[in-house]
DNA sequence: TGCTCTTATGTCGGATATGACATATAATTT
DNA sequence: AAATTATATGTCATATCCGACATAAGAGCA
């Protein structure tokens, strides 16, 4: 998974702290941020090894290619309700989504 | 756990699939709002583990009583995101969030 | 009984996430 | 290369979720 390092990065829109309180919880935001990029991957990972487009997944979830897109780039406007819903859809077990969700994120 | 069978008769505002389609993704549904109420019971008992008042963890995530009270019920209106967040501000780990997603629905 | 602390429930204006759409940019195939 | 298919990105109106507030209900104690 070369492209985690991705996540540091791509901080495009993510507004962290900074639009915030500028101190404070940065320490379960960062949880937070990282849950919902493995998340991401984890979506793209199953939809591709179902031979699944986007438009048939947003289907199966009566969403839009469009978010699922955004989804999978990790876009800050994605909550994690839709990830989970996604990997829901995409019939992942609790035992899968807790391993996803165990994983911490790789060695550098 | 015997306030799990909640989950069935606490149906209060749940709206599910009858203001949707009426038929169709019922199984993932299902998934979703037992894995919801799930994080919601681990909610309240992390924070009485913490010897913490709805209040005090409110502060703690810059929420508000009302909002952690209706977590902590499984009020429809409360996010996958909030429940997440409650959990990893009362510092739970990924593999106790793994843990608390895993274990399914206890024996009756 | 009142008093204090905690939790529950209802409501509301504002904030954020949503699906949809248009369109751009790959990536494949012919 | 053109056509086709898949994915990415930007925008927008509406739906949903949010914190906040008021207030009720419960528990424990003076």
């Amino acid at each position: 998974m070369r492209e985690s390092k991705r996540k540091r990065l791509e901080a495009k829109g993510w507004k962290l702290g900074s639009a915030k309180d500028f101190l404070g919880l940065s320490a379960e935001e960062d949880a937070y941020i990282d849950l919902k990029l493995r998340l991401a991957d984890a979506v793209r990972a199953r939809r591709r090894r179902r031979h699944l487009t986007q438009v048939q997944l947003a289907r199966m979830m009566r969403s839009s290619q469009s978010r699922v897109a955004k989804m999978e780039a990790g876009d800050p406007s994605v909550s994690l309700d839709l990830l989970i819903r996604s990997l829901l859809a995409l019939g992942t077990s609790e035992q899968e989504l807790a391993a996803i969700i165990r994983r911490s994120k790789p060695a550098a």
